[in-house]
DNA sequence: ATGACTGCAAAGAATTTGCAGCAGA
DNA sequence: TCTGCTGCAAATTCTTTGCAGTCAT
């Protein structure tokens, strides 16, 4: 099996050693065209499933998923389920949250725009903005 | 003690018992100015310290909280840091999220528009729209 | 060789569940 | 009386931690 270059520079750029681990999840995560909504545990299963190799830890799922995410090639999601979901899309951009199935579905337009951004408390700056569109069923 | 007459019609009119323990946790939550923001856990802790009465049992909490979400008493609020927090405040609105302390403040301003809405995917429609803006510390 | 990383298993935190008994209507 | 509600404790789910052994450099 060949191994990704382009991975491994993604990982050496970032200091992050790569281990077969690593290499591992990047590639599942990062050769895909479209944007990939999980949960560490999902990531875990979907992984662990498929694979023949010896299995990988929970705790380096963990691990991994949050050095990603520090070196800004994961960008944590906002819902109010309870769960730590992540996005491989780190572009800035926003999301439909279905409430009944827990779904959370990209919105493409960059056309969205906030008018009126309040200033923030002293000291603080603005680090980025999310918005969650709250969708339900609509039965009429 | 006189009962609070509003917090028990408030009650009734949402198809919710009055009782003892409901009434208590009501009026804590509703009976005050500013808008109030809180886990299930910290409303525990916050109750049945101050209270020299029987304590409340979590597990009344969880009802009691998602009742009164349900009812529409209470909003919930995004976040990413695995809990779920509980605003009192339940008119359209939008927060500060401190990404350092967790910390959530109500953004006051009304002014706050989005241009350009997308529209939901299809058979769904749009609930409400929550916006979060990360701030962190500015040195500079 | 030396840090960094991984795996394991145990611990921790938040939330949910089941059910017997209690209390509003 | 009759449901709905509460309290308790156990169970569940997700996440974190500590540490010994392994691997990349």
């Amino acid at each position: 099996m060949v191994k990704n270059i382009k991975i491994i520079d993604k990982l050496r750029s970032s200091s992050l050693r790569p281990t077969k681990q690593r290499i591992q999840i990047a590639e599942f995560l990062f050769n895909r065209e479209k944007t990939f909504h999980f949960t560490v545990e999902e990531l875990d299963k979907l992984i662990n499933l498929k694979s023949n190799e010896r299995k990988i830890s929970l705790a380096t799922f963990y691990n991994t998923v949050y050095s990603f995410k520090k070196a800004g090639h994961l960008k944590e999601i906002l819902t109010n389920n309870n769960k730590h979901y992540f996005d491989t899309n780190i572009n800035s951009h926003h999301h439909f949250f279905d409430i009944k199935n827990n779904e959370l579905t990209d919105i493409n337009s960059k056309e969205i725009k906030i008018k009126n951004i309040p200033n923030p408390p002293p000291g603080k700056k603005i680090k980025d903005i999310d918005i969650v569109i709250n969708i339900e069923n609509d039965y009429q």
